[in-house]
DNA sequence: CAGTTTCAGTAAAACGATTTAATGATCCAT
DNA sequence: ATGGATCATTAAATCGTTTTACTGAAACTG
């Protein structure tokens, strides 16, 4: 529905542009494309058709014929309720928008895929070439469903699988980062608060956080909390773990919804924050901003990320190169008000 | 590029299905589509072929028959210094994330434009089906592209024009609300810190902002500044003017990157917020939240916003209805630590 | 019962590009 | 001058759907 009014007169196509210039369709083709040779002059009359008619080729034409959609989508994994609320603006927007301009420079469309129930809809309503996927769980629906239908798909964050092509997130430096600070702003006491579906990024923090407390000598506390239902989840059981006898004074919680309800809980129970309790957080978004105090984070380069994605995507796509593993720089700690007092 | 392997079988298409199915490729079609009545009995053995066989039908194909693409754009039209940096994750993004989804749930699929030096590129990646413009200046060289390529529109904000669809924004009602909370909270000189571009919201906050002074006997004192590097020009144009003779006590910054800004220049002049100055701004985003303190601003409901306007955009690309001027929430205030004390 | 409507289905014609195989030129080296 | 190469071009096939125009058969109509 592109061009024609009521009264239209036909769409200008390739055939048009041929008569007019006095050519085949099939030159007027290799001029556009570039994939054979046509003459200067040839060429010279051909540009100036198209110029002169207005011709614009019908992409979904071109599609069909040469199996390319020119398309590419970005799916966020993560159940609704962690992506969505006031903090839909997260992790895939953040990517969506750097990938999006990346990927128009390719002359590719980038198609944004929201958190939904059935993600197999989406290949109702537009082909694909290939798909940047952030952040799957072990076994993601979104990932198989990709593989299914053998949809060229690059990861953000990290699949145990090594034949997944993968922009890496370093979650081993990120709790590195964070619990260095947490004892660094004097805390000794520490809980993990972790997201309970098994995803890359929750084993490794927990991980990195058993093996850092083992080292210090302090004790391990981590509370698991469902990610359907982050904020909510999370405020009950810093609720449960406050009435309960053994204090505490720092907490690192990676999924920032949960960070909004672990600082309500402390609100409620008439904490202070960084005072008697330090709050860190992995994603430096909207929710980390706005708390108050406003939470340290870590800033990750989204934006480098979601490039090195679409670029390896798109090699991926055109089949060539085998898979450079792209490196993004290092996660960077954003000291906030949560967890110092000094700046 | 979405199925075959290297020693692939070819694509199952609707011939092999109606082959199975002992029927011809049209009733496929129809069954599929719904689109002409199929007996219980056929229907089922159709249903029972795709399964089979697995049929995935084209995209390509069916969309360079029918015309359609399945496909609806977000532009943003904004200059890039204001929708980029730290809040690419602004407007653009909100409205986005939820017409995705709204969109999805009519098959649709939402490719996202960022601001880019040639919106005419995007027509060379992916066909649309429509597009919806994020506040558009005047002359807005997208607007004036899409309506030369018939693209059915539907503006978010305001446009002077009436004859195109608008999901409408109250920019008067937003200036009333934000007024009024500066004189609340005591402001009596009050400067207007406004983009230079012909804009709507520019305009229509120029406006409103004369006649309540005007009407509370209070000056006015505009800045205009050029939305192209609007942070470091409303630093600069701040700081000119502590350095004039006559102080102030309440800025209304309608745009968020110039809120950042204005809130350098305060801070570098050794002012307080809210203590000497009151300071508010219009799009309650990344930016606004992470300033110290935090900016009141306004919740405009931009999911709200954007599940209208991919309404109106569909029904206008069906061609059915006229279209509803469909009513979205009135602005609400976010009163913050910018321009109150108490709360 | 002849005449009209429905009904369910079919065969074939689009849709508008790209790609394949074939065709003359033109040029080069023997 | 003959037999290749190389070059620019073309005619025709092709991609996989939807849509159009037709067709029998069955079902009404009066």
């Amino acid at each position: 529905m592109n061009d024609q009014s009521p009264n239209a007169k036909k769409r200008v196509t390739v055939v048009d542009v041929a008569r007019r210039a006095g050519v085949s369709p099939g030159t007027v083709s290799n001029a556009i494309s570039g994939k054979r040779k046509v003459d200067q002059e040839t060429r010279r009359r051909i540009d100036a058709a198209i110029a002169d008619l207005g011709y614009m080729p019908n992409l979904a034409a071109r599609g069909m014929r040469t199996g390319r959609a020119n398309t590419i989508a970005v799916f966020s994994s993560m159940p609704t309720a962690v992506a969505a609320g006031a903090s839909k603006l997260g992790f895939l927007m953040e990517v969506a928008a750097s990938a999006a301009e990346a990927a128009l420079q390719h002359n590719m469309a980038l198609v944004l895929i929201p958190p939904i129930e059935d993600p197999a809809a989406v290949f109702q309503a537009t082909p694909l070439d290939g798909a940047i996927l952030l952040e799957p769980a072990s076994n993601d629906p979104v990932l198989s469903l990709l593989r299914a239908r053998a949809v060229p798909t690059v990861v953000v964050g990290d699949t145990g699988d090594a034949g997944i092509p993968c922009i890496r997130l370093d979650y081993r430096a990120m709790g590195d980062l964070l619990i260095d600070h947490l004892l660094d702003a004097g805390a000794r006491s520490i809980l993990l608060v972790a997201g309970s579906r098994a995803r890359r990024s929750n084993e490794t923090f927990a991980e990195v956080y058993r093996a850092r407390m083992a080292r210090a000598g302090l004790p391990v506390r981590i509370l698991e909390v469902s990610e359907i239902n982050a904020e909510a989840g999370a405020e009950a059981a810093i609720a449960a773990e406050i009435v309960g006898a053994v204090p505490f004074d720092g907490v690192l919680v990676p999924i920032d919804a949960m960070a909004t309800g672990v600082m309500a809980a402390l609100r409620a129970a008439g904490l202070t924050v960084p005072g008697d309790v330090r709050v860190v957080t992995r994603y430096d978004g909207l929710r980390a901003r706005s708390e108050s105090p406003p939470l340290t984070a870590l800033d990750l380069h989204l934006d480098a990320v979601a490039k090195a994605a679409t670029a390896e995507l798109l090699s991926l796509i055109e089949g060539s190169s085998p898979v450079s593993s792209s490196l993004v720089p290092a996660p960077y700690l954003r000291r906030r008000g949560s967890s110092t007092v000094g700046d």
